[in-house]
RNA sequence: CGGGGAGUAGCGCAGCUCGGCAGCGCACCUGCUUUGGGAGCAGGAGGCCGGGGGUUCAAAUCCCCCCUCCCCGACCA
């Protein structure tokens, strides 16, 4: 492709509200236009990109076993009626009606579709496992779109269905799929970690999370150095176990703590460490009041409480809330308040002590609470939200918490759909039963994200080959002098041979400056830049640099370059 | 939705308090010079100042309403 004709633009300035480096430089680089928030125009050097990302996608999966197909992004409201999705996902939905009135939305996954669709194609147990995917815009209005291609209301996603007889043969299905993700980052050149991932709307039993390691990630991955435990924080726990035994405490004594409804006035005012205070979190419980129990200097991990109450649901007291619940005082609770209907602890709540707590009066704690004598726990679960250095619950080894982009997850969804929407088949002994499915799926625009955040510099992208738009970056210096049209009449050769031997050239032909060529070749970060000047044309050579590394050699052009096999200019250059 | 900020040329921004010819840098066009890391000079083109209403002799500027976009938070296959 010839510079002189590409439709590209490249920014010298940083747009205004492009944050983070992956947005910036996808911007500057001519890749992307904003449209709308969180919407996005793919101009010719992003769509390469793209595309690329499919590509190693659908080979991945094709390799794997999986069929590729494609359903409509438009979607009828009712299949998300029959299994109520429709509410799970509420505003998350982008919603349509036509002429008639009648109701649509448009797809932001499509368990619904695939599995009506399968449902009347699929009868036997002869014709299971199947798996079938697409790659196709999704559609999710964010509540907040950010940083550009990371949290998009428009966004290409494969997305894959599996439908078995049985989950051991869903298993196997999981399996590869969980291998064909591993081999698709890593073609990608992402450093990543599969993680024990959250359902979310999705719904379903075993997941994983593959998270590419990003300071720019919006989820924290909580992760083990000896073993191989790694999961989202928001599932992840750390090793614990209640233990038995009796504080050595005095008497419980109230004490007057005016205006400190916060852990940390009052661990000050009393001069105890926070660790020694009790957090009494109120929640409602389907209409009744619960209370968590962690130490004070941790958090209440809500998606560990709802874990532990399930199928109950557990939703944190707003302050609207308090009103009706005049026993439960605000920033003063004790986790002996009155009309509690249940009282969950961390086992970090068992250790033998005299607690600070509230007297669950207003300006008032207690001191030297103590579990058993004081106050009783109902339930016992792991609550608090993991801090780096706790114990690894498989190995008891220090945990790390870093940063994390999600770009693909895996679940195992068992008959939610296919019994919401009658996907069954008929076995041997002709009874029918509902297929068991799996899901899984890969943000393909959002890999761009996580890739430009992890391969790029001051000067800009620094593409990972399989991606990068392009193989070679040709640069022709024309110079002044009267070699000038002798220069680009080699570089135009060059040019052509490279084209002939297959490989993808963009060819900078424009009248500009050799300053404002190889800083664009830096923005656009294909991988290997070639130079044909007036300088290295005298001594017979063109210049070879790898954007990556800023690595430099010559390639001698005398009597062979524009004239050897294909096979060797291909090894030559790339 | 709560809090904060911004809409002025393709991009980045000034002008707005205190109403009076719509500006700057980059990019773009023409010519000349230049040519190995974002060239110089000269000339030029490009604006519904987000939209609507109001105040005024006069509105980018003041008032009211609306829209859009960005940031923090809640939320999140």
């Amino acid at each position: 492709m010839r510079m002189s004709r590409l439709f590209l633009r490249t920014l010298r300035d940083d747009p205004a509200g492009a944050d983070i480096a992956s947005h910036r430089l996808l911007l500057r680089a001519g890749c992307i236009r904003q449209v709308a928030s969180g919407v996005y125009a793919w101009l010719p050097i992003g769509q390469r990109v793209l595309a690329k990302v499919a590509q190693i996608v659908r080979e991945e999966m094709d390799a794997a076993g999986a069929q590729e197909m494609t359903m409509p992004i438009v979607q009828p409201r009712e299949l998300w009626e029959q299994t109520k999705r429709d509410v799970d996902y509420g505003p998350l939905m982008f919603r349509l009606e036509d002429r008639k009135q009648a109701r649509y939305n448009l797809s932001p996954t499509a368990e619904e579709v695939i599995t009506t669709i399968v449902a009347g194609e699929l009868e036997s147990y002869r014709d299971l496992p199947m798996n079938l995917y697409q790659i196709n815009w999704k559609y999710r209005d964010e509540l907040r779109p950010r940083f550009g291609l990371l949290r998009a209301r428009e966004f290409l996603m494969k997305d894959a269905y599996s439908f078995h007889i049985d989950v051991d043969d869903l298993k196997r299905t999981y399996q590869d799929m969980y291998d064909a993700y591993s081999r698709v980052f890593t073609r990608c050149a992402l450093t990543f970690r599969p993680v024990e991932g959250e359902a979310g709307e999705i719904g379903g039993d075993t997941n994983h999370e593959f998270m590419a390691m990003a300071a720019v990630g919006e989820d924290d991955v909580v992760w083990c150095q000896k073993c191989d435990y790694a999961a989202n924080a928001e599932v992840a726990r750390r090793k614990s176990e209640t233990v038995d035994g009796k504080a050595d405490a005095p008497a419980r004594e109230k004490v007057h703590t005016p205006d400190m409804p916060g852990i940390t006035a009052v661990a000050e005012h009393l001069g105890v460490p926070a660790g020694e205070l009790l957090k009494c979190i109120a929640f409602d419980l389907d209409g009744e009041v619960g209370l968590a129990l962690v130490p004070g200097d941790r958090d209440v991990n809500p998606a560990a409480l709802a874990q532990a109450v399930a199928p109950k649901r557990a939703r944190l007291l707003a302050d609207d809330d308090f009103a009706a619940h005049p026993h439960v005082v605000k920033g003063y609770i004790g986790p002996d308040a009155e009309s509690v209907a249940l009282v969950i602890a961390d086992p970090m709540v068992s250790a033998p002590h005299g607690w600070v707590t509230g007297a669950n009066e207003i300006d008032h704690h207690v001191r030297s609470a103590v579990l058993g004598r004081d106050f009783e726990v109902g339930e016992w679960a792991d609550l608090v939200a993991v801090v780096p250095g706790d114990p690894c619950p498989r190995c008891g080894s220090p945990l790390s918490i870093d940063r994390g982009i999600e770009v693909g997850q895996v679940f195992e969804l068992g008959t939610k759909y296919s019994e919401a929407l009658g996907a069954l088949y008929t076995d041997e002994a002709g009874a029918q039963h509902p297929m068991v499915m799996g899901c899984y799926g890969i943000g393909i625009s959002r890999i761009i994200t996580a890739v430009v955040e992890e391969h790029h510099d001051e000067q800009g992208i620094a593409w990972p080959a399989e991606l990068a738009p392009y193989d070679v970056h040709l640069v022709v210096i024309p110079g002044k002098g009267d070699e000038a049209s002798e220069v680009i009449k080699t570089a135009d050769e060059l040019y052509d041979a490279l084209a002939n031997a297959g490989v993808d050239v963009l060819y900078d032909d424009r009248d500009a400056s050799p300053g404002v060529k190889f800083a664009d070749a830096d923005l656009l970060g294909v991988p290997v830049r070639l130079t044909v000047g007036a300088k290295g044309l005298k001594r017979d050579v063109v210049e070879r640099k790898l954007r990556k590394t800023g690595e430099e050699s010559e390639l001698q052009i005398t009597d062979d370059l524009l004239t050897v096999s294909a096979e060797e200019l291909r090894t030559a250059v790339l």
